[in-house]
DNA sequence: AAACTGACTAATA
DNA sequence: CTATTAGCCAGTT
């Protein structure tokens, strides 16, 4: 990467990212300080390098579902929801995550649901 | 340097 | 619910 610094600022947030608990892109990007650049968080992840302890499957779209990916293997989506499984997150017969229920909540209790629930 | 690409989101229709 | 439009910006070609 030519310019970790951003990377290094997404990589922060995603890894304090509770056990248990799943964040959007945009809100990642949010917390980053990059507002906006939602894509940029995932071009992000899939830009870490293999031995990163950045928990990367707990960040998930806007809709609670697995963003599909041009992964060569195509096992990426499906490890992902491994993961998650195993740390307690459960899923509807879609296949998504009720935000409304595992949103990963920064700040005392602020946001979800009653306030602007995303973006 | 210009054009493409992409793990996104929000607003409309 | 799906489809379309537009905004966003770093990395690749």
């Amino acid at each position: 990467m030519a310019n970790p610094g951003n990377y290094a600022r997404i990589c922060e947030v995603v890894r304090r990212i509770p056990r248990g608990r799943v964040a959007t892109y945009g809100q990642v990007a949010r917390l980053a300080g990059l507002a906006g650049h939602a894509r940029q968080v995932g071009y992000a992840m899939s830009a870490l390098e293999d031995g990163t302890r950045v928990p990367w499957h707990r960040v998930i779209n806007a809709r609670g579902e697995i963003s599909p990916r041009s992964d060569p293997a195509g096992d990426g989506d499906v490890r992902q929801r491994e993961l998650l499984r195993q740390e307690g997150v459960m899923f509807d017969e879609r296949g998504r995550v009720p935000l409304m229920k595992f949103r990963w909540r920064p700040r005392g209790g602020a946001r979800g649901g009653a306030e602007s629930a995303e973006e």
